[in-house]
DNA sequence: GTTTTCAAGATTGTGTACAATTTTGCGCAC
DNA sequence: GTGCGCAAAATTGTACACAATCTTGAAAAC
């Protein structure tokens, strides 16, 4: 998108321009990521695709099928119940930490992030604004000054973006962040116990946002149902 | 070890063999690895080494340092708080919901595995009886059938493997697997609140035995400490 | 007409070679 | 004698080439 230099890429890089793109959902779930196609369009050897490739692949963004190639991964509906059970787990007190530390920077910080939200929502980019969405989750575990879980959000936070492309219900308003503005309150009063509260809240409305009853099967990909 | 066949290692098994012996302390933080060495070792090519290396390096086990290779991680003391304090917030809690699961075969399977932890340490075989003793909270984390948790806790334990081998104070006798048979007990009798507990308490001691306490500097490796 | 088999094509997994960067050792100046 | 600088050696990062495995298509047998 913004590369207009011809400089080869590195691997992070590729590794960022990909995740990027499966946040963006510009890359959806079940879509076939051959090793040569990449490495002609951004014009690196199959070495730098292969190593993004198993790095997304140990974060789970891509699912690697033996001698069959990377896929962008299929939360099952399992999966999808785990990445949120485990987010309920991590987030709320990780937000009660961070109301606790949180400086006037970080509400300025917040503050501007949560305008990029509102302006990618009404500019229409989806894409743009679940990413952000997603971002503003991470940035409270920055805030709480723990690296450590901070990273284990960041990959629940892709797996998310991954479990909304398959199971969103269209008929609610996904990415309304008034949640994100009350949040944003609470940590400017370091009010811990309601930051903590929120955010509880927050991931319940977003499982109630999604259709994770049960089905009797889901494959959306016309290929993959083909397959087996 | 093990390997008398001279079948070539794959990615794989290489990375098993390397995390098994960062687990067992035959390598500690700070050592190099070469992947020239590590290569001829295993005879098998850089590619294969550098692949395990990445995996180890994205699970945390080794640090990356760009263009002056791959070393043992040697986490910080805040890194080694964070460590328990993720633990602190997952254990407990997965305790309480394997025990709600946990069958007849899950007993046996951990009394088995309890009665490995006795026997390494009646043999002297401290690395093993460690590697066993992570192995133990991993497995309570696979009875409570949360795939995404026990990726994360058993990252953990990785760690915290490397963070034994730099704080542990000898005094305490460590692996006294005292409490992994009361948490057998919680969990044979499904009581999920003892189980919690009794995890809770465990991680507690294990923090406990450990010399978290704030020094000056701790430099445990003399090159680390001239290479700045 | 359907099923099975086999070969051709394509794609991934691994090994090797080259380029780039860093480290190191010696020499020289001060 | 100490400090700086440059060149040689070593090590990592990337590109390329080959081997192994899987998919695919058609042809032949039933």
């Amino acid at each position: 998108m913004t590369k207009l230099t011809t400089a080869p890429l590195t691997t992070e890089q590729l590794f960022a321009q990909l995740e990027l793109a499966i946040h963006e959902h510009r890359l959806t779930p079940g879509t076939k990521l051959g090793e040569d196609e990449i490495a002609s369009i951004y014009s690196v050897s199959r070495t730098t695709v292969r190593s993004a490739l198993q790095a997304l692949s140990l974060q789970r963004l891509v699912e690697h099928k033996r001698n069959r190639g990377a896929y962008v991964a299929q939360p099952t509906l399992r999966e999808a119940r785990e990445v949120f059970e485990a987010r309920a787990l991590l987030e709320p007190r990780t937000a009660h930490s961070a109301a606790e530390r949180t400086t006037a920077e970080d509400i300025a910080k917040l503050q501007v992030h949560i305008d990029a939200e509102h302006e990618a929502m009404a500019a229409g980019n989806h894409g743009r604004a679940l990413y952000l969405s997603g971002q503003f989750h991470i940035e409270i575990a920055r805030i709480a000054d723990q690296s450590t879980i901070e990273a284990f959000i960041t990959q629940l936070i892709s797996r998310s973006s991954l479990i909304v492309a398959l199971y969103w219900q269209r008929r609610t308003a996904m990415c309304e962040s008034h949640a994100h503005d009350a949040l944003v309150s609470a940590l400017a009063d370091q009010d811990g116990p309601r930051a903590d509260e929120l955010m509880r809240n927050h991931l319940l409305d977003l499982v109630t946002s999604l259709d994770l009853r049960n089905k009797t099967s889901a494959p959306l990909s016309l290929k993959d149902a083909l397959a087996q």
